[in-house]
RNA sequence: GCGGACGUGGCGAAACUGGUAGACGCAAGAGACUUAAAAUCUCUCGGGACUCCCGUGCGGGUUCGAUCCCCGCCGUCCGCACCA
């Protein structure tokens, strides 16, 4: 007997246990099939899932079902980022170990991902922290440095002083550290670096092959690799000017053509000829030592005035020796961009003309704007950076922009000094490899060894894993490996020596570059990956997670796969095939009578004609409704999954997050919109349970001949069978689950109309059609609803492994065809014709309405456009 | 400053990227059932001067026809930011 309502809390757990119990969802590596690979961002087993998490797996859940249902041999596995500061930190306070706090919250969160029942191979599970994963990290680290990816070397770095470690300069966000949000210092320290940029331009032309991926995402990825085309240009330095030792300046500058419109030359205060020049001179020391002190945070810089030092070190013009063009050290110029030394041209760039506007340096434009002339063209504060024709430039004058940059070239080129050309073009990157030395514990170690005698020595692949101390004591400044007192200490392995063990461990993104890799042959204690059954599985098809990965972790992976290919662990370079970024889960905020915020559990809201009034339920004092924002815990705007679930349960959840909003954008959790998932699945239940009373058989063949009604019914399933489709294959759940609603109220009405008349053999069998195709319709959305329906429908076998019913093309579409019938634009009319029907028919047709001869109050029609299956637009 | 996206009812949104603007839902209102409430069911729901007209941020343009294409504004959000 079908019960009167659903009952989530008793069905989900039963279902769950059933996948569990036939390893529905456990995908082998030699299945025949065509493979589908989805994942969805590993969590960071921070302690509890939250909505986020709940939004972005059942994303990825649907799609999982969808392809499984469609016959493919799905791969969705689930792991954990689980090393990094926040476990670091919990052990110091509970005074424990980051690995007992991190385990814990793996077994919470696996939990509460089982209680949602995702369709996930669990067997494959992965945690990063775990010396079954970080071993082979380690064994590529070492692949990586014979390959020649790995550097080493002394360079300025991000610190934050909080976190006490390096961040790379993706890890840097408007100056401050992503994590802790400390402002960032710059330190001077020895690193280890991949070498991301040896893939600077493959990584960028790439991008245009990554056709499933966001628009958005390739060109924040395009920015940040930044590409210029430029000219490296050697200024000879004035003898008589020049510091002992130096004879040219060499600048780097993507506009040659606007060489004739130099003032001044610049350089960093860190570059080698301004720390020449300031041996000598004591107000130059002194300058450059309060560039640093500004210089040691970003944000500051942001805002500092352009400020420079004449350095009295004078350059001669390359194509001028008589002019002489004054060399100063400036605060706006970066070290670690081109050659860190620039030619100022003021005309042309804001900066340059910032700077000779306070020291009186004057400016000469050389860009003449397209119908300016050029005889009046000044430029005072604002710098002309637009097209135009070359004016007080000698033999570039009247030229473009483009033919003075290839004159001033090629000219360039054929000047030899010393036996190398005096200019050469060069490509620059914007991009800066990838620092991933961290002075933390809770990290994969670099396996390295520091000999005096053989300097630095990779650990031999036996050793590995090199696995973390156990006994480790965190409340220490600094890094806690150092301060181990034994750990270190170890023979070099070359000549036997006593030696130490590097004691940085490895940036946590770099646990993350690589585990949709691993996924593919977890089991394997050999290599980090088997290449036959990960080229097999990758690259993923479907990806999915935050925007905020958009360039750390995305860039990473992909540098790693090629990374992982050139040392033959795979045979391809781009990871991820289809990526899909979901916005987050926001939620309105409250505040309690005295200004504090208030949790959304604690209050009761009431809704009238007069609109929304809220107020707490505990003592019913007024709260005040404020903006939606992203939940937080500082905002208290959060809800808990567990909540939610032990509620309404995790189907309703899924639905909802599916349901309300486009799932690139962000989505308001309401407890209204909770309540609407949840009643639908009582109105599906129901539902169901009506057609199961008048449903023909399991498997019963369709009669020969059927109603007209009949053959309505069986015309709107397959039609939203087909658009549903369409939009789960698109991602497009939001307008997938319109098309469930318009199914499920379409047969809703069909019962109601039948009800008295009783149910002849085709309609029992359009019904039995119709059911079943809804069920399997939302089994993707709602998985445990979907088998308690199956198997109120009289099935016997689990809808998880059933089947994706197939859409018939002929009943999806009708015979006939409305058209609306617009005269001059405006709508007047419909008419229904053949869906064949040629334009001159349906022409003919509409004239002769009587509603269109009215419209047309006795005009002749000028034109008559007939869109087929479309729209008629008669013109007046 | 540079680059990008977006702007549609009270709210979330849809419109197959040039073809009936507002599907599907949330909220609200009216009614039915009920002693009552919940649940459920039915109806209304962009605006107006309501057989018609106006409406997709604002002002123009292209077109038989524009939410969609072009030009110019306004606003919101995001990314990058002395990158030479």
């Amino acid at each position: 007997m079908h019960a009167e309502r659903y009952n989530p809390r008793e069905s989900e757990p039963k279902w769950q246990q059933l996948w569990e119990s036939r390893q529905t969802f456990q995908s082998r590596n030699d299945d025949p099939r065509p493979k589908y690979y989805v994942l969805e961002m590993f969590p960071y087993p921070s302690g509890r899932i939250h909505m986020g998490h709940v939004r972005n797996y059942a994303m990825g859940d649907v799609v999982a079902r969808y392809r499984r249902a469609k016959g493919f041999n799905v791969l969705h596995p689930m792991g954990w980022d689980a090393f990094g500061m926040p476990a670091e930190n919990a052990a110091r306070l509970n005074k424990s170990h980051p690995g007992t706090w991190t385990y814990a919250n793996i077994a919470t969160m696996r939990g509460q991902l089982k209680s949602m029942g995702l369709s996930l191979d669990w067997s494959r599970e992965v945690a990063t922290c775990d010396p079954s994963y970080y071993k082979h990290q380690q064994a590529m680290f070492l692949d990586f440095l014979k390959a020649g990816l790995v550097d080493r070397k002394k360079s300025k770095v991000n610190w934050d002083p909080v976190d006490q470690t390096v961040l790379a300069n993706e890890q840097v966000i408007d100056g401050r550290g992503w994590r802790s949000g400390a402002l960032v210092e710059q330190r001077e320290l020895t690193q280890w670096f991949l070498k991301i940029t040896d893939f600077s331009q493959d990584l960028l032309d790439a991008l245009d092959t990554l056709d499933r991926w966001p628009e958005k995402v390739r060109l924040m990825q395009k920015n940040w690799i930044g590409r210029s085309e430029g000219l490296l240009v050697r200024f000879r330095i004035d003898a008589s000017t020049a510091p002992a030792g130096e004879t040219e300046l060499q600048v780097y500058t993507t506009r040659p053509d606007t060489l004739f419109g130099a003032r001044f030359m610049a350089v960093a205060p860190d570059h080698p000829l301004a720390a020449k020049v300031a041996e000598g001179n004591p107000e130059l020391a002194a300058f450059i030592a309060e560039c640093r002190r500004m210089g040691t945070s970003v944000a500051t810089l942001e805002t500092a005035e352009k400020r420079g030092f004449d350095t009295g070190v004078r350059v001669a013009h390359p194509f001028d020796p008589d002019w002489k063009i004054p060399v100063y050290v400036a605060n706006f110029v970066l070290m670690e961009y081109g050659t860190g030394a620039i030619f100022g041209c003021p005309a042309h760039d804001q900066r340059d003309l910032d700077f000779v506007n306070a020291y009186g340096l004057g400016n000469v434009p050389v860009v003449c704007p397209e119908g300016q002339d050029p005889a009046s063209f000044v430029v005072t504060n604002v710098a002309y950076d637009g097209d135009g024709r070359m004016i007080n430039s000698r033999f570039l004058d009247g030229m473009t922009i483009a033919a003075a940059k290839e004159e001033v070239t090629k000219r360039l080129e054929a000047v030899d000094i010393g036996g190398k050309p005096q200019a050469a073009r060069q490509v620059n990157f914007r991009l800066r490899d990838w620092g991933i030395s961290r002075q933390r514990y809770w990290g994969c170690p670099i396996p390295v060894i520091h000999c005096e005698t053989c300097d630095v020595v990779p650990a031999p692949k036996a050793s590995l894993p090199i696995k973390l101390p156990e006994d480790v004591q965190l409340d220490v400044t600094g890094n806690p490996l150092d301060h181990h007192p034994t750990w270190k200490h170890v023979p070099c392995p070359n000549c036997g020596k006593p030696a130490r063990r590097e004691t940085d461990t490895m940036d946590t993104f770099v646990d993350s570059s690589w585990y949709f890799a691993r996924f593919t042959d977890p089991w394997n204690e050999q290599n980090p990956t088997d290449k036959a059954v990960a080229d097999h599985w990758l690259p993923v098809d479907q990806y999915i997670g935050g925007i905020e990965h958009a360039i750390l972790h995305l860039l990473y992976s992909r540098f790693f796969t090629r990374a992982m290919q050139a040392t033959g662990h795979l045979g391809l370079s781009e990871p991820f095939k289809g990526l899909f970024t979901q916005g987050m889960v926001v939620h309105e905020t409250y505040k309690g009578p005295d200004g504090e915020w208030v949790q959304p559990s604690d209050i009761k809201i009431e809704a009238g004609a007069n609109g929304r009034r809220a107020t707490m339920l505990e003592g019913g004092a007024e709260v005040t409704i404020g903006s939606i924002e992203k939940m937080s815990k500082s905002k208290r705007n959060v809800v808990d999954p567990d909540d939610i679930i032990e509620t309404f349960g995790a189907d309703t959840a899924r639905w909802f997050m599916l349901s309300d909003s486009p799932p690139e954008r962000d989505v308001i959790w309401s407890e209204e919109g909770v309540q609407g998932a949840s009643r639908y699945v009582q109105q599906l239940w129901r539902l169901v349970g009506e057609i199961a009373g008048i449903a023909a058989p399991v498997g019963a063949a369709a009669p020969a001949e059927m109603s007209d009604k009949a053959v309505a019914i069986r015309r709107l399933t397959h039609g939203h069978l087909q658009r549903v489709q369409e939009n789960i294959e698109r991602l497009r759940f939001n307008t997938a689950i319109a098309e469930i609603r318009k199914l499920s109220n379409a047969l809703s009405d069909a019962i109601g109309e039948v009800e008295e008349g009783g149910v002849d053999a085709g309609l029992a069998f359009a019904f039995r059609e119709g059911g079943d195709v809804l069920v399997n319709l939302f089994a993707p959305m709602m998985p445990h609803l979907a088998e308690e329906c199956w198997q109120a429908l009289g099935h016997s076998t689990a809808i998880a492994e059933a089947a994706w019913p197939v859409a018939d093309a002929a009943l999806a579409t009708n015979d006939t065809v409305t058209l609306p019938i617009q005269i001059n634009g405006k709508k007047r009319a419909e008419i229904t014709v053949d869906r064949t029907a040629d334009n001159a028919t349906v022409e003919a047709a509409v004239l002769a309405l009587d509603s269109v001869q009215k419209a047309l109050e006795g005009r002749t029609p000028k034109k008559i456009i007939v869109v087929p299956q479309r729209i008629v637009n008669v013109v007046a």
